[in-house]
DNA sequence: GATGGTTGAATTGTTCAACACTTGACTTCG
DNA sequence: CGAAGTCAAGTGTTGAACAATTCAACCATC
């Protein structure tokens, strides 16, 4: 059975799973404190089994832990976005260049999150938009075939999409993504690495300002916004 | 007092960094197991407290968890040393090529870094010896700026200290390090970044071939040994 | 003698209840 | 007002208990 898979979990990697899971789609927001007793009587777990829980995310930078104050949801700043796209163009970039042999190990999951994203955009689910769009990004990083990075960019990226599903879909235009992401799909699956890797800082840059501009309470700059 | 500096610090925390030490200095080996009650007990806290100190280690891969198996101290493999000296290869380079300006803020470190060094040489103290020697390098990632990666670095040279320190010192040659550290440094501070960068790329590759040999059990090939 | 199932002690996983300590808000008094 | 004192709520930590699992020893069967 493949409760032998699941069960060979402890209860607090599950509690942490359905905490991350819940930040990860924006249903519990930055800022969001966390109670122990609550919470852990609501997931009918022990207070001890919660605060591992809280432990290991807070190692991950979604929870932030305050002594003898509790656990709150992270916020992220501008300082940590600008940071974490710093992190992305360093790592991303140096992955699609390093994408010389095997690529056809990641090109259909590249597939596949483009077409996640392509269906999740039209069924106007944007936290699962935010997901696929970043499990994009995130495969680049496999072609470092280097397991510590991956498991460190994951978490990284979490912390961003945790940012992400927040902003306001109708200050995005999430489809036009997609014919970026297919670009560099393209250009990636025709080995031509180093325009493919122009197409990307391209895009990175603007995804980071555009962001960086909804967090300033600014709308993105293509049209005028009407309000909500 | 300090002590408010001291006790803003959780006693899983605390248990957390006597258990680093330990096992980055050698004292704790890798494949010992830890068994949760004497451990607790030896250092005075419960079980749970415990519990939650080895939850933090794991997550610093310096602990390995099995279910229902108890934890163990974590055993690097080839393969995890050769992942480790390629993240090396990058993040390092990188950072010296970004260390165009604000260089002055971890020069002085460095120094410190490479006298600490010396001097453990000196003392015959290999384990603080690896320890500075690892702590120079970690100096190069502040190039970056960029606190989660300063942050991920200081992780991952944590798993290789806890491998470097168990080699046999009459293996290695541990003053041999300092020319070539003085000179990274010196090039460094000379602003010649490109050069530094290959003396650097030259340094991490022997130091690497060096630790695999010796993991294979075979002596470092110093003079007259003929050896892969 | 090899194989395969059973038992049981040891250890980890999890819960529970209690207490200590800290914090932050509220109250009181100058 | 403002400073000091008070207090409830919440976290930090403990100790004990029980459940679940592992591992080795044992036994029976072929």
């Amino acid at each position: 059975m493949e409760r032998s898979q699941i069960d060979r979990v402890s209860v607090a990697d599950q509690v942490a799973s359905i905490l991350r899971q819940r930040i990860l789609t924006g249903e519990l927001r930055p800022g969001t404190p966390l109670q122990e007793v609550p919470l852990a009587a609501s997931l009918g777990v022990s207070r001890n089994t919660m605060r591992e829980a809280t432990r290991i995310l807070s190692l991950e930078n979604l929870l932030k832990r305050s002594i003898h104050r509790g656990v709150a949801v992270s916020q992220l700043s501008l300082k940590d976005v600008q940071e974490i796209y710093h992190l992305r163009r360093m790592l991303e970039i140096a992955g699609i260049l390093a994408a010389k042999e095997r690529r056809s190990e990641v090109l259909p999951e590249l597939r596949t999150a483009l077409e996640g994203y392509a269906r999740a955009v039209r069924e106007r689910d944007w936290p699962r938009a935010v997901g696929f769009d970043l499990q994009f990004h995130s495969l680049l990083i496999r072609f470092h075939h280097n397991r510590r990075l991956e498991a460190f960019y994951q978490r990284v990226i979490g912390e961003l999409r945790m940012g992400m599903v927040l902003v306001d879909r109708g200050h995005d235009h999430p489809s036009a993504l997609i014919p970026v992401h297919r670009k560099i799909y393209q250009l990636l699956a025709a080995g031509n690495l180093k325009q493919c890797a122009a197409v990307l800082v391209q895009h990175l840059d603007d995804s980071e300002s555009r962001l960086i501009r909804v967090m300033n309470g600014q709308p993105p700059k293509r049209k005028s916004r009407r309000s909500v």
